[in-house]
DNA sequence: TATTGTTATACTCTATAACTATA
DNA sequence: TATAGTTATAGAGTATAACAATA
């Protein structure tokens, strides 16, 4: 059969789920005075010890954005820099212990706040859409044996 | 600490997506000088004539953040104020036609702006994948029946 | 008094450009 | 020269508080 429902309505699922999603992640956020920004660079620093401008990459922002985060998470004390090793220019940035407690705590209440949605779903079902989600993610069509 | 793969990653999943797809909705605003929350503005004044307040509530936003929010959209003819034929206090906004063609334009845009990611799925699993986020996000547990 | 909206103020987020230091 | 990062600057988004006008 070629009469498609048409990417449209997975758009406006996706959307919704987006716009649930941000909801979560922003009253998490708020709680612990972060933004979602800081929310998700220190989701990234919470097994990781980056450099500025990886840690910048992976948030799609400039360095001299990066630069003020940083700033203000260093002044609450939550992350910290360092020189490189290796790299006489560069600078590590890095979660302290209470940044990483901060990150963990934020990663557990994300899971609570969204459960309400996810438990929507039967154990089955979530396995699915994460699948299906991590698919359409990583690019690869793949089998459809799921 | 029995670390399950449980609902951990599928909020994983549900974050990255939710993050792509706001990067989507971000590009789109970018290309015509909108933020994200214009663009959610606009959308919701695709078809409606709110008062201020009202449009506030829908984007969960101040009274104040609003005015300013307005203000540039209307100093950009898009967007455009009247007082209200009930309530003396009240304000009411809506889109100029200019502005609402570029609510439909952006609207449009944002399934070809997902499409790299949707069509990594098979016209099935696009399909799975909608039913899911619609049984998540809706509430309803259902059948399992795939 | 309560509600609607704007203005004043302050802070965060963001980018561009200019700069310093290292490679 | 090129790269890593910071600082200066500017504009948008956001909230709180003070205010004016209307109910």
């Amino acid at each position: 059969m070629d009469s498609q429902p048409g990417p449209d309505d997975l758009v406006d699922a996706l959307v919704r789920s987006a716009f649930a999603t941000m909801a979560a992640l922003s009253k998490i956020g708020a709680a612990n005075d972060l933004s979602l920004t800081q929310l998700r660079a220190f989701g990234i620093l919470r097994d990781r010890r980056l450099r500025m401008t990886e840690l910048a990459d992976f948030l799609g922002l400039e360095k001299s954005t990066l630069s003020g985060l940083i700033d203000r998470a260093e002044k609450r004390g939550l992350a910290q820099r360092a020189p490189s090793a290796t790299d006489g220019r560069a600078v590590d940035v890095f979660l302290t212990p209470r940044g990483r407690q901060l990150a963990e705590l934020a990663h557990e209440r994300l899971a609570q706040e969204l459960s309400p949605l996810t438990s929507g779903l039967t154990p089955a079902g979530q396995r699915r859409l994460q699948v299906l989600l991590e698919r359409m993610l990583d690019g690869g069509p793949g089998p459809e044996g799921g």
